[in-house]
DNA sequence: TATTAGCACTCTCATGAGGAGAGTGCTAAT
DNA sequence: ATTAGCACTCTCCTCATGAGAGTGCTAATA
């Protein structure tokens, strides 16, 4: 489609805007890379780059920028030779001392995965998202019930990750603790190692089939533990908005408010990311690439992480789409990886 | 210190002011506010007030704007009759949806503090910060502890509130459940009802005292419990910064950049807000009252809310100095009154 | 003596002209 | 096919201008 020297001055045109957010004009970009021919030559690349839509020009007599497709391309290239990644030192530094810090507080998930988002915003200069695991991707550990007033009960959800959930449930007042421990007996030794979601689909099935003569205390252990398993959407750690302030693009109000309106909804980037979680490895999405028209002047970059081949959740970054898209992938991939060899070592 | 005329003229500025910020002239007073005399005269009460520090001029043509010493004014005499409070339908209506939504969230203690700074924030257009109940203020139900692996144990702590907090603790690997009974056990029995904060100090005391001679037991189960009651510093909900980007306060950047520097810092607002939790009722910190200097040009307006006579938490919102401080004290205080009704019908 | 009308003065803000600078597209030469 | 040359276009900065708003001061008034 394209052939290599019109690529090669579209990636310059690419890298040059990236790295200063002006206009690339043909005399620039011929000295800056070294091309060995003449601007003018270049001009009728760019004229024709522009014409493919890879380029676009702010007005008649400016350099030009990249458009979406443009950048599309320069990822793309940039995933085929990964070659290029983790040559910055100060970004290996960077991920050096996360990786430390990930170490020392291993025992807390949320703790863990609020400094991911941190460290994400920090590094990056863009918004840092960090999902804890998914609790349906995790297994049970152990189930306790607590009765707390008579017609209360806090229900103890414990992962085999570590992961501690509570929720506080309403339930017949006649049950005896005798009865509540022998309803955590029993879920425990039918449950205990399964993955979260897993049992939530046994329990709808159990429910369903009604041929089945029920044990009245079976029955009430499913329908207690289907709610106890029945948590609100996950949360998940956002950061960085103060630090992307400072970045050029935003410099002007409205594309200010553009990006905080994009992050305001915790709704919306749950379900943007929420369907990248079982897919695995890097996922870039280029400003008008992503469905939601918030993020159409945004680009993600994400990445999942995992315990052992199961996707656990997902890490991303936000930024304008004039990112500097090899060192957030890098980022964003390494990172990823960090917190998989953490949460492996936690494991066992 | 002020005679009564200038007094109505500086409260009529700035009423002026709050409305449209704009400086206010003379002539644009007179009328609006329908003072018998001419704006000559106002022209030289308001020398007056400059020369008193309660109004400033932007440029030597421009009408007045007030400082913060003229809020400050503005404030008291609002607190001192606040007779005027609550005559707004709109505001009573909004408070209402309030009450009715908390009622029906009030056995989740998370989302309903969620819900409190989100209404904080959408009524006002300000910053919302709710304060969930300080764990040291309440009182303790029960504990408990579930052996998860073999060195780790998850405390579970439940308070009369119904809040459950959770924590992973390290323990010695001998402890059989057995063990772990007993000294939950001991634990409840000994602490149950009692407060936090005066189980932490009770804790210490006896590990101070040496002399006595401790029942093994007893020491781990302390110890333990030390562990266990030793929670972070407690969270708090914080909303409304994408909302408060479209006030004429913050169009311009710097100043956004001023306020999202001020709210970036969790730990910055924490100290600002915890030191008002012992105080109880409405405070209003205006301008460069504020110790802190990220705060220098932003108002807050906090109350705590109480079960019984003890305060249990804070809330406030933060917004420009300009702020409608009538609406915003009356909002500040009807919400702190409907939460801690909302706690004191939970606790039955 | 306190208040007010009148007026010159000051400052901001919007508008438009003019010129420098950057970069293009086109044409003709190589 | 490539390139040098050049006219052209568009932005951005600066400066001058004038309208508008509001003041402070002074002298007249009740």
């Amino acid at each position: 489609m394209l052939d290599d020297r019109n690529k090669q001055v579209l990636l310059a045109i690419i890298d040059s805007y990236i790295n200063k957010p002006e206009p690339v004009g043909s005399r620039f970009v011929q000295k800056r890379y070294s091309f060995n021919f003449s601007p003018a030559t270049i001009r009728n690349i760019m004229a024709d780059l522009e014409d493919l839509g890879f380029l676009n020009q702010p007005h008649a007599s400016a350099g030009r920028i990249p458009t979406d497709k443009g950048y599309r391309f320069y990822v793309d290239s940039l995933l085929d030779n990964n070659a290029s990644f983790g040559q910055d030192n100060d970004l290996c530094d960077q991920i050096n001392r996360f990786s430390v810090k990930m170490e020392s507080i291993r025992n807390n998930v949320d703790e863990m995965f609020l400094e991911v988002s941190h460290t994400l915003s920090t590094i990056s200069n863009y918004i840092g998202i960090a999902f804890p695991p998914r609790h349906e991707k995790m297994t049970l550990n152990k189930i306790d019930l607590i009765r707390y007033k008579s017609s209360q009960v806090a229900a103890i959800l414990i992962t085999d990750e570590g992961v501690i959930k509570n929720r506080m449930l309403t339930v017949d007042p006649r049950l005896t603790q005798n009865d509540l421990n022998r309803i955590t007996d029993y879920l425990n030794s039918e449950y205990s190692g399964c993955y979260i979601d897993e049992i939530k689909g046994d329990l709808l099935k159990k429910l369903s089939h009604e041929k089945i003569l029920w044990d009245q205390m079976i029955e009430k252990a499913i329908r207690i533990c289907e709610d106890a398993i029945s948590f609100a959407a996950d949360d998940f750690f956002i950061s960085g908005l103060y630090d992307a302030m400072n970045l050029p693009d935003f410099s002007d109000i409205s594309r200010l408010k553009e990006i905080a309106r994009a992050i305001k909804d915790k709704h919306l980037i749950f379900n943007l990311l929420h369907d990248l979680a079982d897919t695995g490895g890097i996922q870039v999405l280029i400003g008008n690439e992503n469905q939601a028209q918030e993020f159409r002047n945004l680009s993600i970059v994400a990445s999942t992480y995992k315990e052992g081949d199961r996707p656990m959740g997902v890490i991303a970054i936000i930024g304008p789409t004039r990112m500097n898209y090899p060192r957030a992938i890098c980022m964003v991939d390494n990172i990823a990886r960090c917190i998989s060899d953490t949460l492996k070592r936690t494991s066992p």
